[in-house]
DNA sequence: AACCGTTCCAACCGCATGTGG
DNA sequence: GCCACATGCGGTTGGAACGGT
């Protein structure tokens, strides 16, 4: 016995929309808007479709201000870098680019994307197409290179986050990048860092500091950490996870250590 | 022109998660 | 806390379009 269909498969109508029922789906939400109940809202609207098809048709194709097709370096950089960092969570990386849909975004990286990256790295670049304008570059997944001798902070500099791509953060906070060539002595951070961590062995065994085990160490001044347990040890990983915590409470400046092998971003 | 393989994308499916009673 | 239902999400599929032979 399998699981009881969402709505009446006999009395649907299946596949592709026709124009007449796009008019008609995007007539009805112009008029109500999206009310809460997709469910409901094929019989209200007088279409003989699924309430999931209506909803997936409107956010994937219907929608206002929807891009389709012709994805941009920049974006394939975005889409790349997150993928790297959280893998297939395609609603999060959809919501990184004005216009996007996750369904879009899938499609484009098993369709394309995935292919030019694998030709990329074929050919052994270390770069993929690095945009020199863009504010996020994307580093091949390349095995790391052995680790550096430790040497203090090379390079700080301040930035806003609404320099980031769309989306990173929801406010518009300054924020202090420090890139360096080992990790940073824990001990000498200050007090407002948000999130720290490194992808070489870890010093520290600590409450405070997050897991040894997964190679990484985190903390917060909320001194919650658990946001980052999943993710994978890199400073990239980090950032992302820094700017995509919309719902922590974050301090109105943050330093925030960056570090990807050796590699700004 | 006909056939065949490939690419691309809209749509479907089913599980996960959220929410209200 | 439990249950039922709605919604969100990611994997997969079907078929149209396209290009090569």
């Amino acid at each position: 016995m399998g699981r009881a269909p969402c709505c009446d498969q006999t009395s649907v109508k299946r596949g592709p929309w026709s124009p007449e029922e796009d008019a008609t789906l995007r007539s009805y939400l112009e008029r109500h808007g999206i009310s809460g109940n997709w469910i409901a809202l094929p019989q209200k609207a007088g279409l003989k479709r699924c309430g999931k098809s209506c909803r997936l048709r409107w956010l994937n194709y219907l929608r206002p201000n929807i891009k389709h097709g012709g994805f941009t370096q920049e974006e394939d950089n975005i889409i790349f870098s997150l993928y790297k960092s959280i893998g297939s969570r395609w609603s999060i990386i959809a919501s990184q680019l004005h216009g996007r849909t996750d369904n879009d975004v899938k499609n484009y990286w098993n369709s394309k994307l995935k292919k030019k990256i694998l030709t990329a790295g074929e050919t052994n670049t270390r770069h993929f197409a690095p945009d020199p304008t863009a504010d996020f570059h994307f580093v091949s997944p390349s095995p790391p290179p052995p680790p550096q001798p430790q040497v203090p902070t090379i390079k700080s500099e301040a930035f806003l986050s609404s320099s980031l791509p769309p989306g990173c953060f929801d406010f518009n906070i300054p924020c202090i990048l420090h890139s360096y060539q080992t990790p940073p002595i824990l001990q000498q951070l200050p007090a407002d860092v948000v999130a720290i961590g490194y992808n070489t062995p870890p010093v520290a065994e600590d409450a405070s500091v997050g897991s040894a085990a997964s190679s990484s160490v985190t903390t917060d001044n909320t001194g919650d950490a658990s946001f980052l347990s999943e993710l994978e040890s890199s400073w990239t990983d980090l950032l992302l996870a820094s700017f995509s915590e919309g719902g922590h409470q974050l301090p109105a400046a943050q330093e925030i250590g960056f570090l990807t092998n050796g590699e700004m971003i």
